[in-house]
Parts: C-alpha cells; structure tokens; sequence
DNA sequence: CGGAACATTGAGAGGGATCAATGGACGTGG
DNA sequence: CCACGTCCATTGATCCCTCTCAATGTTCCG
C-alpha cells in the first residue's frame, strides 16, 4: 500500500514526551534514531495490520487516529480500544509472531515503524529502555484490566460516562482542549467497544444532553458539567 | 505472613515446559536457578500482593489456584483472570511501581518469586529470556482480548461455555482430564469474571446440565458435549 | 448439631436489544 | 451548484434477557 521511507528523529519528535523516547538519555536517543527509520501512512479507513499478519515490528502512533478490533471464528467483531498520537500499536503480535487484531485508521494517519528485533537488540543494551518498553506493556494489560471492570459492571450511562472521561483525558495532555472534542469513531464503533448497542449509544447522547451533562451534535461533544459525568462513573450499586 | 525460603530449581521444576524457562539452553536455566532463589506459600484466602502494594516481583504459580481482582473507587469490583500453574502473575505492577489488582489465593498455593530488576538484568544478558518474557506479557494482552470479546458482545450461555472450555484446556494441558474439573471458584468469582450474577451463573449451569451438556453437582462439573458447548460459544447471531 | 457460606430455584421488574422509520451530513457526479 | 445516494445518527415501540428480591437447599466445619 503507502508505504513510504521518511526519515525522522526521535530526538527532535514533539512526542517524545509521550512516547518510546520517555527519559531516555541523548545517547540512547541516537541510538534510537537509528532504530526507527521509517515512517508509514495510512489512509483513513486503512489498515496498519491485520489479523493473521505476520508481526515485524511495533508501531507508533505520529499523528491520526486508530482503533484495533478483533474478529471471533464466526465473524463477530469488536473494538478493542482506540489509539491516539504517541501510543504503541501491535503488541499482541509477539506471543505468536502473528498480530491477533487488525489496526485500522479512522483518519488519515501516520506511524513510527519500530523493527522488534531491534528494538529487543536496542534493550538488551540499555536499561533504560528496556524497562520502558516493560512498562508500555504492562500499561496495555493495566489498561486492559479497566476495560474488563467498565464492561463486567457498569451500566450503559456508567460506560458512556467513562468512556468520555477516558477519551477527553490524553487528548487534553496533547494539549487540546479538556472540554471540547470531534469524536473520530462511529456511534457504532462506540458501541462496539463499550459493549451496547449503536441506538443504547444515541439514546445515552442525547440522554446526557437533555440534562445537561453534555452538549452533543453528531461527532461533536462537548463536556459541560465532568463533575457530573465523573460522578455518574462513580455511581456503584452501594452493594457488592 | 507466611513466608518461607525454599531452594528451588527451574531446571528440575516439573513446570519447566509452562513456565519462564520454556527453550531456555542449560546455561541459561542455571543463571535462572540463580534468580529465584525463594518460594512462597499462600493460605486459601489469602493475598498475594494487593492492590497499591509495591512492585518488586513477579511470581510464578507452582501450585494452587488464583484469582486477579481489581477494585474501583467506589469499592465495586471484579475478577479479572484466575491463574493457574505455570502462570505468571504481578505483570499490572510494572508500569507504576505498584499493583493495581491484587492476587488471591483460591486454594493453597506455592508460587516462586521472581525480583523483577533481577529478572530484566538477566533479560538483558540472554535473548531468548527477554524475548519469553515480551512473550509473557503479550499473551497477557491477548487474552485480555479475548476476555473483553467474551464481555462485550457475548450473552451469559455463550459466555459460561466459552468459561468453562477455557478452563478445562490448560487444566487439560496440565494432565487432568479434559471433560472433568472441580472449579476452584464461587458462583459469585465466576459471574463477577463474566460480568453477570451468580444467579444468572448457577440458573445457566443448571440449563447445560438440563440439555445434556454438562453433568453439575456444585463445584464438580463434567463435559458430557463438548461440541455443544463450542457451538454454544460460535452461536454468533448472524449478522453483523 | 448448628451455623455459616455457598448454591439452587422462583417470581417479577427493568435495562438494553431489536425492529423500524426518519432525519441529517457528506461527497460525487450530472 | 444542486440532486442524489450513501453513510451515519436519532428516535420510537416492543420484547426479552438478565437483574433483583426472596426463599429454600446443600455442604462443610467448629
């Protein structure tokens, strides 16, 4: 597909704060450079991997939006999380040297290419890295672990709730605004990884709006009262 | 609590083949013998590590039964896997220094402690330990997956079937039988890790065992059709 | 033997799914 | 630039699966 070769510098990224690069001394940060030669493009509705592929390498997300899904033997899908600027895409390749999720782009988007071989070349000499790239893995199965607890026990409103919450977080740490955002995934896709219908979607939008938690129009959402949503994610059963 | 230092040894450790040491070379096993140089017991009921407990180690289960919970703020909370032999557990606590689930003991359990800045120095001298160890944690994120597949688009009987052959495989892989199994867990430890109640959990057993699926006498369960139960679990509604 | 913990079963209620129709946004081509 | 088709979102009406509340049964252990 688009596949191109640009070279980049980890060094001079503006996402090396949020990236591979977190902490890494100037030394180890050349080293890296060399690493990571490549970039890639892919189209929005693209995919960066498929299910079934052979796993190479890891990915970085530079710019653009993806979401990975799973597909069960009979053709069932789910989404199981959306990736944004600045995270690690492919990790669920390593086990079996095959990826298990597809990733595809729901904007035009480009990625770091990261060579695993390399990178596992690369850790064996620095520390540094080595325990950061432990730490980006053990993030995912944290991550993970929260996904599991917002669909074994939470409500359709509890769900939509967090998952607001857990969207407008980072992107306010890329510096956009804490409030305001264009979501980039369908209703259905929502859906999808929330674990509730397309309509539970819409009808807990426009619930939301009606009391004034939020304001909704289409892909815009904006927050207008996080205390109430935070507090709406918070709402166990008292029981337990 | 009961802590105990027992020398062991990876390389006549009869989990070798399930565990850490899987295709490591002589040489490799010994500087691993090295490594983990304590055991621990845990009493049935009793805790691993908890949630907000320092991370120093990961643990490898030598014998008994466990299961990963992880709680939220306001005090809900839900199974996120049970572990049995071979299994790794402590992998959440990498990324910030400390736990963010905490590991129970289901029964008596044995399970070898594993310092984790020891395990990524030795990591870094020998490639075919960091790669099992990538290994590790990427099958830990594919499962989970797989867990959030089973949450989010299944209904209680797909889910039940798919818990229960999930189950009986590496118990299977383990010696045991491969249609028998005394289940470690409660009605309640099982709905929380599926995400429904136990009373959903017990009325859908007795429905296998009114089928002519399954033979259930409490903890006891038989596998009378297993292809029933993979049907069950392949039972997608068709369309999507 | 009695109590506690766990499991089973029933009846009723409710949340989300399903089926279905309408409406709005966007892009492409006439 | 408007018309049209497609994709996506919203909203309504109804149904059903699972939760909830409640009672009874079973196992295990002090």
């Amino acid at each position: 597909m688009d596949l191109h070769s640009i070279k980049v510098a980890c060094s001079s990224c503006n996402l090396r704060e949020l990236c591979i690069p977190v902490g890494l001394k100037p030394d180890e940060m050349e080293q890296l450079d060399n690493l990571i030669s490549t970039r890639r493009r892919v189209r929005r509705g693209g995919t960066l991997f498929a299910a079934g592929d052979g796993f190479t390498s890891l990915y970085a997300v530079r710019s653009g939006f993806f979401k990975t899904v799973v597909t069960t033997a009979d053709g069932r899908d789910q989404v199981t999380g959306f990736q944004m600027a600045g995270e690690i895409l492919g990790l669920d390749g390593i086990v079996q040297d095959k990826h298990s999720c597809s990733a595809v782009a729901l904007e035009d988007a480009e990625v770091c290419v990261l060579p695993f071989d390399k990178l596992e070349q690369l850790s064996r000499e620095f520390s540094t890295l080595q325990h950061h790239v432990h730490r980006i893995m053990s993030r995912e199965i944290v991550r993970d672990q929260g996904v599991m607890l917002l669909l074994g026990s939470m409500r359709a409103e509890e769900r939509l709730a967090a998952f607001l919450l857990n969207l407008v977080q980072p992107l306010h740490s890329r510096g956009f605004s804490r409030t305001e955002m264009v979501l980039r995934m369908t209703r259905e896709e929502i859906g999808s990884y929330l674990g509730m219908k397309l309509e539970t979607v819409s009808r807990t939008f426009s619930r939301f709006q009606d009391e004034g938690i939020i304001e909704v129009k289409q892909r815009y959402v904006r927050i207008l009262d996080p205390d109430a949503l935070a507090a709406i994610v918070n709402q166990s059963r008292e029981e337990n």
